[in-house]
RNA sequence: GCCCGGGUGGUGUAGCGGUAACAUAGGGGACUGUGGAUCCCCUGUCUCGGGUUCAAAUCCCGACCCGGGCCCCA
């Protein structure tokens, strides 16, 4: 038997109707903010990642030859073939750009609870403006993406980066090892990297919770962007201690847990960032975030969301002998945009109904021969228990003001 | 890549050296024109590969996959 590579899985109906479903919800907000959807490829060549993330990331993506040895990968996240495509094809258009986007991933990771090596990602990217209103109308989004969703219990943390980096210049602490490591938050590693003076100081900075203790001019533009933040409703948290390791990262960053999702609780990351010099584009401000579809739904799973569940076909059960009718009438209804489904098993009617009753069908229509000769079928509501003959010209007119 | 735990019908479990079992689900029937109950019949299982043994689902090793954590997280 061959099964599913590892880190992949197949989603059974049941899982495809909440993925929809959230997938829906989430297009429908990006549209409210007016964004726009594009789509990428899904193998891009392997210097778009190594260029933006470096050398190091080859290891955890899934990295191929094609057979003219072309160095290609399976897109490991959508920022980067995103910037490739405004930088190919939108430089000139009129700002600012709002895209969005929902695909599939894949890194090359040791597989666990809310981590997969294929995952699907949302995100977008605002292009042309990093006015403090547009910084935090991108964050209002993401917040009110998951918790329009359905999502109670989210935290938002907002840091930023040219604020921590100005400070560790300051300490003369600044170097790309004790970033990674605030970004990991390992204090006790950090305390080894720092004169004891230094650390005390930096685990005074990264404790203040609001920005007007911060005296540098960079704080300024924070002020007014948690400002908008508030009028936007959103409840945020000061959090310096984001710093995220890559150097194209400047300015704001944010991030959103699932405090209940465990070890793998971040479900969206996003900031400001400049990634079109690099890929030899003129300078311009861009920002964005991606939210994990996946780990979003197992917040909502985790926190008992009840899905709105979609209506049910109609069911056409039939005598013996009337498969040519019963066919006349799922074709009749169907042409009524009416969800319907006939047996497709030849049961007996007593059979029948007790499918229709178990896969939780409500209304079912039942045709024999007697009711035939009259232009009439049974039509049975299964919940109430209560059939009537209906003439068959009537079913649409019914069927739909009972769906 | 590392550490720990685990893989028995579709699903959930028992068995833990000696005939693979139970529940549930699926198909059919008892009920020849009417559903949730009952009864009967049928289908279907030890993740894979080595090893130990007279004998392995069971013990050992490895692989694969799943879960929890570490690393990483663009």
């Amino acid at each position: 038997m061959i099964s599913k590579p590892r880190g992949t899985r197949d989603f059974t109906p049941e899982e495809m109707r909440k993925r929809r479903w959230l997938e829906q919800k989430m297009r429908s907000i990006f549209e409210k903010y007016g964004y726009e959807e594009i789509s990428t490829p899904t193998i891009e060549h392997l210097d778009l990642f190594t260029l933006k993330s470096g050398e190091g990331i080859i290891e955890e993506t899934y990295a191929f030859e094609d057979k003219a040895g072309r160095k290609l990968a399976l897109r490991p996240e959508l920022t980067a073939p995103v910037m490739r495509f405004y930088v190919e094809r939108f430089q000139m258009e009129t700002k600012p750009i709002k895209f969005y986007y929902f695909g599939n991933c894949f890194r090359y990771d040791r597989p666990q609870k809310g981590r997969y090596r294929e995952f699907w990602q949302f995100g977008c990217e605002l292009i042309g403006s990093d006015k403090p209103e547009a910084i935090a109308e991108l964050i209002a989004m993401a917040y009110n993406i998951l918790r329009e969703s359905g999502l109670r219990n989210i935290i938002l943390r907002v840091g930023n980066l040219d604020i921590l980096r100005r400070f560790l210049d300051g300490i003369g602490a600044r170097d790309a090892e004790i970033m990674r490591l605030i970004d990991k938050k390992d204090f006790e590693e950090l305390e080894k990297k720092m004169e004891e003076k230094e650390f005390k100081e930096f685990m005074n900075f990264i404790e203040i919770k609001k920005i007007e203790e911060i005296e540098y001019e960079e704080a300024d533009r924070m002020k007014e962007i948690f400002e908008f933040l508030e009028e936007f409703a959103i409840p945020y948290n000061l959090d310096l201690s984001i710093a995220r390791g890559l150097d194209y990262y400047i300015g704001v960053v944010f991030e959103i847990d699932a405090p209940k999702l465990g070890a793998e609780k971040q479900i969206c990351g996003g900031g400001e960032y400049n990634l079109v010099p690099l890929l030899g584009g003129r300078k311009i401000p861009t920002a964005g975030f991606a939210i994990g579809f996946d780990r979003t739904l197992l917040a909502l799973e985790t926190e008992g969301f009840k899905f709105e569940e979609e209506y049910k076909p109609v069911y056409i059960a039939y005598m013996e002998g009337m498969i040519k009718e019963a066919i006349k009438i799922v074709r009749m209804v169907r042409q009524h945009d009416i969800k319907a489904e006939m047996d497709l098993m030849r049961r007996s009617i007593s059979k029948s109904l007790e499918y229709a009753n178990k896969k939780g069908f409500n209304k079912v229509i039942i045709v024999a021969p007697d009711e035939w000769k009259k232009n009439k079928v049974v039509l049975k509501d299964m919940e109430k228990r209560e059939q009537k003959e209906v003439e068959i010209e009537s079913l649409p007119h019914l069927l739909k003001n009972q769906a």
